[in-house]
DNA sequence: TATTGTTATACTCTATAACTATA
DNA sequence: TATAGTTATAGAGTATAACAATA
């Protein structure tokens, strides 16, 4: 195809010839998203954004976003993980990690303790209060889960966690 | 369940009953992820990371990142739409609108002509060279798709952009 | 030499608020 | 008074680079 071919065709695509501008109101629903509908990321990145709004207010109650809710889950299940392994594990870059974990070490939810395996490094545990706090955020991330349900179909979530299971 | 039965709870789940931090190299693979498998926000998160990486290394000669297609791809098709129609139809807010236009302005890929019918909005259109452009666009954001495709296979992404098409 | 944790910088993105010019 | 576009700020998140302590 040659650039004028593709120009051409272009043209001839949009439902409105407008001039210079709108001349009544255009509501958002009769927008046509052309290419976005045929690629899965504009989807998938709409629907991660609804997720974690819902997530964030179903656990605004007890201020925990979901990155901390993942690396409190991951030292919770495997304590006295380094920072080195719980970045590598959750895709986080380890600079960020270090004030991810200077946060929750303030809210008493989370200890840092000196290796003596390795000097270098940091074993992470949960707090008692920690701990305690976890099993909370985890009933209300349940809730968060059963908000997805609703919205999407039970089925249609379990097909979706399959299809995903690989990037896990 | 009390707050001391979710402690006692979280304290036999580990597999490893570490003491003050790991005596060996744990790999990142036999790290569990605990709750985090349940929610399908974690791995839609992961999912939409993997997807824009590849999208930006595949129009990474164009330079043109997920966002920067989503606004050309929508005025392409619907021109002349104000900075608010395509800052609502695509969940952008407008004040971030502004500068992502900012730059496909100085590009000459986009043009902003001020309405006759409401002197306060803009008109928004591509250029010439824009148009031209865009298709290019399409092209490598179609070569991108096919990643995906290989990537979790042909039925789950229709299936994909079936369950998800509520939030396009 | 390489790795762990840290600090720092820059850029993207989200979320607000306030300002201006119009309506 | 309300809206469209703009400017500004703050906080998350991503991506780097460099450094000290340690391996």
């Amino acid at each position: 195809m040659t650039a004028s071919a593709a120009r051409a065709d272009t043209r001839l695509s949009p439902r409105k010839r407008a001039g210079n501008g709108p001349a009544r109101r255009i509501d958002a629903d009769e927008i046509g998203l052309d290419a976005l509908v045929g690629h899965a990321g504009y989807a998938v990145r709409r629907f991660q954004i609804w997720i974690f709004q819902d997530f964030i207010k179903t656990l605004g109650d007890v201020d925990i976003r979901p990155t901390q809710y993942s690396v409190m889950t991951v030292i919770g299940a495997n304590p006295g993980l380094s920072q080195m392994a719980v970045a590598k594990r959750l895709g986080i870059e380890r600079a960020r990690l270090v004030h991810l974990l200077d946060s929750l070490e303030q809210r008493k939810l989370v200890k840092r303790i000196k290796s003596k395996a390795d000097r270098r490094s940091h074993a992470l545990h949960l707090t008692a209060q920690g701990e305690t706090a976890l099993a909370k955020f985890k009933r209300l991330a349940a809730e968060h889960e059963r908000h997805v349900e609703a919205k999407i179909g039970k089925e249609n979530r379990e097909r979706l966690l399959q299809i995903l299971a690989g990037f896990t």
